[in-house]
DNA sequence: AATGAATGAGACTTCATTCAT
DNA sequence: TATGAATGAAGTCTCATTCAT
């Protein structure tokens, strides 16, 4: 994406963060251990030296990526909160909306994702937190006699995760479905059941 | 298999089977990097030589266990379709109980289960082929007019391949529920739905 | 010393045992940094991992030979208190004596002479450890009333130490002289002074 | 060395004059090799390539130091023999005063010390060369029968300077004792020895 | 059936040093 | 006078794998 051969001298915020780019892509796609400090800094044409100078070790910038995924999904999170606009809509349209937000997060950063919902040793710490707040959210809507009382919110947002983990993974990083798509698949697959209920 | 009572050095094949156990605790413990031959031989107590005895090198018992694996699972495929035992059971009860098998099945063998289901590059073609599975049974009880006739099957399908998967290393590999619990949660929420739908 | 060109499924204790004596003897020549795994084990005709299958690292390799010097100082001081062999002596023949078996000590092992008495960070600690002993037979001999009851014994023990350091690495090691002669010197000097009394 | 008062980037001399004294600081308290460019530059709050505008490298800093050491042990040593100021004293006096005068440039440059006398390669020539001297000056107390004629005064010397380096490092540069009781205690014990004459 | 001893290959990391400005 | 950016060279260490018995 970067202009391809940059000068000598470039910016050092300019090789940072191009090996950051390069290791995330690698780290996506070959996993930590099969991705070598040298070939991200060859992906980078820098050496090795210059790799240390901006990150302490290969852990170092791993975490780094781990927590860029952390801190965004926090601040997904807070704009979730915050986001009444959808006032009027259905509650089913705003957990769509909700779930599609996540989902463009994921398709515009497909290897910080891969990275901390699946790679990473935090991924579980991090999905735990999302479940924590869908139960929230749930449970809000439980109350309000939207979703049936015997509803077992914690569970159901275990099954969302899982739900959305695996067709990121299959449908959405693939570019197979779009967010939109998706997130109606999934929103109307919970909320209304399998069930044929005409008649 | 005959425990003879050898006096010293097992037979041949009771080393094997001890290090394709231990190599799958291993595995599933700390990945396929973390797991080093010498720790495998050690917790063995056997020496890295006898190791290549009897495995090609490193890649082919993991391959070896991703096998084991993949045959329970077509195994378990095959059993499942010979067992129109329930049959006068309703169609959610048979779904409830296919599951619960698999989970019993996933909860018996929790090391090769994390193998085959989570580290193995093969996951993804296992998980598909579930899928595929499964989406032909949906597609019959579609057809059926048991489920509604707009149902995605396909999608479906991978949603429960996601939930099964997320509930089984976050719920029954743990020990925090039984197969049965969990599979009963799982297929009342797809089938039924979340909506309230007294009035 | 050892026959050389060992043969190759030598005894693992044989190979340690050469890894030690050649690291005493390139650490003696070109201290720590100087040193590299790479020489010594090239110089023991091995590889770079046999020495990872004796040593911990290169650390340990050199705190194992510090130590070998300071437990042999330590056997040493023991066998030196337990000798009053020499009962008739006197007392200046008594502690030519055991300086002198001190050098002898040292010249029979001269690498780790060097590294224990120069090179090691624990050899002010080790001498530390030598004054202190030396200051409570001297203060013995005070009591005794063989030496003037003004001297300041610490000082004294410092000053030998001191001599024997410098005296072990001008004269002993290089051969100059025999421990005999330089325990005579020494002691002679330190006893008698320098004046000239005659008249 | 005039303090003109530049506005930024001091004259070329300061920062010169600046590495060196840190570089002396750095080498004196973690030996060679565990003084790395980067720290000597970085406490002197300048950039690596000022450091190689002033010196042709790490070697030669440590050299120049070296010299700076040397050069001032021969100014010393020419102080000491132009000075007869102290004609009429003793010959114990005159030797304690240039004991003393010695102690007090180390303990002036304590730094500057530890590398001339203990670090560098060419502390031993530095050394030999002050027994030389000494050596020199003793012989010519013992034709003037104020020594006996039996002494071994190039091991005396040698001892000299054995006592000196120590009791600096053990003594002097701690600052547990200052340089004049030192010089004291070492010139009593080496002219009147330990004995008792008492009768 | 088993192993004590050894190693080729390669990864990570550091450091003195230089380039271009 | 000074430096931000970069690197060649080299060292330590690990691991899967094999040799010879």
């Amino acid at each position: 994406m970067g202009e391809r051969g940059r000068p000598k001298g470039a910016s050092g915020e300019e090789s940072r963060a191009l090996l950051l780019e390069i290791a995330a892509k690698e780290f996506a796609q070959n996993g930590y251990h099969d991705t070598k400090v040298s070939s991200i800094v060859k992906a980078a044409s820098l050496s090795q030296p210059t790799f240390y100078l901006y990150f302490k070790n290969k852990d170092a910038i791993f975490e780094e990526l781990e927590n860029l995924f952390r801190l965004r999904m926090i601040d997904f999170a807070k704009k979730s909160r915050l986001q009444p606009a959808l006032e009027q809509a259905t509650v089913k349209e705003r957990i769509i909306y909700n779930v599609k937000e996540l989902l463009v997060f994921f398709s515009k950063n497909p290897n910080l994702t891969r990275i901390g919902f699946y790679l990473s040793t935090k991924a579980d710490e991090i999905k735990a937190q999302m479940v924590k707040q869908i139960k929230e959210n749930l449970d809000f809507e439980v109350d309000a006699g939207y979703f049936r009382k015997n509803l077992d919110t914690q569970t159901v947002a275990e099954c969302l995760i899982g739900i959305i983990e695996r067709l990121t993974f299959i449908q959405l990083l693939p570019q197979k479905k779009q967010p939109q798509e998706i997130a109606t698949d999934i929103v109307d697959l919970l909320i209304e059941g399998m069930l044929n209920r005409e008649k």
